[in-house]
DNA sequence: AATCGCGAACTTACAGTGTAAGGTACTGAT
DNA sequence: ATCAGTACCTTACACTGTAAGTTCGCGATT
């Protein structure tokens, strides 16, 4: 078999090599930087612009590189997910449980907001990393803090965790991100032939969505709070 | 191996290909055959499994046959999610409005619980079809119809909407369908070090699903009764 | 000093994807 | 008999994740 091309990598003089010189040096790569540069690829671009490839040409490497630190891309969602789920605050124990709550699910919403891009693949990814699952041991201690039960807590956290997580869903992913792809029905045809949705539409515009998720917070935790009395 | 990918399809032998004497006649691709099986498919092998390749193969034809009766591959996804959501029942005006309400809540619920590998994608899809949009119109007839303004309904039907979302998203694809591709943290961690989960996870299994939902569910109708009130 | 192991990055290759562009066969109307 | 149109097929391209193998250069061992 012929010699190939086989060109000598860093410090020669092959054009085509970027980070000169840094070969084996100065650890160019690692879990964090590279979870860290596809959270803001991700950010920038949207999830489909997250590929081996397209990453490695933004860190200056050869997509295989990165399987060196990632056994495949799962793992690499897992860390980017990781990064942004980690960033929510879980406010301390102490003082009325109530606001606690009002707090977190505030905090939760804002994590969201925060990569309203990345949030729609969190909401359908399991999350079982252990700071992932740490986070989750510390949400549900929110609730078995405020005095219920374990069986009790378990649901609430539930309940509280499908609302919030459909409300993050409509603010990062819902119909004011404007139509899907194919072909959308007119606004002239909606206000013509649907007439709830018409009358409708005007409030289920971004200017809304805090309003509308508060008032639904408070509805949850009203109900909440009357289970305790 | 090579396989024989040739398949001239229905059992002819002859190279020429002829889908068994039925071209042109019997009509045997249409857009709604191509949807249901689509659907099928999704159903059956997940999201994943659905491509044009595949669909053909499934179909017996060639996958760019299909380009033929939809332009891309977001809009046959439309057509299959429309198929979904279009049986969706919105119960009848008339009757009490909270009984109403609570039955299309439960009917949505099942309507996600029909095609749990497809739900993943409809939550995270935007609805734009005329099917599509004729239903969210019925849905938000629902509130209106029970005497809510066009504010509040439209906010009620935002947050009532949240928590299906999210809940539904759960069940069809949420933690008890076991861990994600990455290494996941073992129960044996779990029960070691983290306290608050291993108190909860089992009130995570399925058979609390049900009553979890109604749980929640019944919060929130009770705080929205009280709205009229 | 020469050798080796090994981590870290690179190369190649493959099966799969959506889809653009163009080709062909059959049908029904003229 | 001709012709336009519908329905389907073929080829090709740029992209994806990733399996397998290659090569470089540092640090430790001999």
């Amino acid at each position: 078999m012929q010699a190939p091309k086989r060109r000598t990598r860093a410090g020669s003089d092959d054009p085509h090599r970027k980070r000169a010189g840094k070969r084996g040096r100065g650890a160019a790569l690692s879990r964090d930087g590279i979870a860290e540069a596809a959270l803001a690829l991700v950010d920038a671009e949207g999830v489909d612009a997250l590929s081996f490839r397209r990453l490695g040409q933004e860190l200056g490497c050869e997509a295989m590189s990165l399987y060196h630190y990632f056994p495949g891309k799962v793992h690499l969602i897992d860390a980017v997910i990781d990064r942004a789920f980690g960033a929510l605050v879980v406010p301390p124990s102490g003082g009325d449980w109530l606001e606690r709550l009002r707090r977190l699910a505030w905090n939760y919403r804002a994590m969201a907001l925060k990569h309203p891009r990345l949030y729609p693949l969190m909401a359908v990814h399991r999350l079982n990393t252990r700071a992932g699952v740490a986070k989750l041991d510390e949400i549900i201690g929110v609730f078995r803090d405020a005095g219920f039960g374990d069986a009790e807590a378990a649901r609430l956290f539930r309940e509280v965790g499908y609302y919030l997580t459909g409300a993050a869903l409509d603010e990062t992913a819902g119909y004011a991100k404007g139509p899907s792809a194919a072909a959308p029905v007119s606004q002239a045809e909606i206000a013509a032939s649907f007439p709830n949705l018409a009358a409708a539409a005007p409030f289920f515009k971004p200017q809304h969505f805090e309003e509308t998720f508060s008032a639904g917070l408070e509805l949850l935790l009203e109900g909440i709070a009357r289970l305790k009395r």
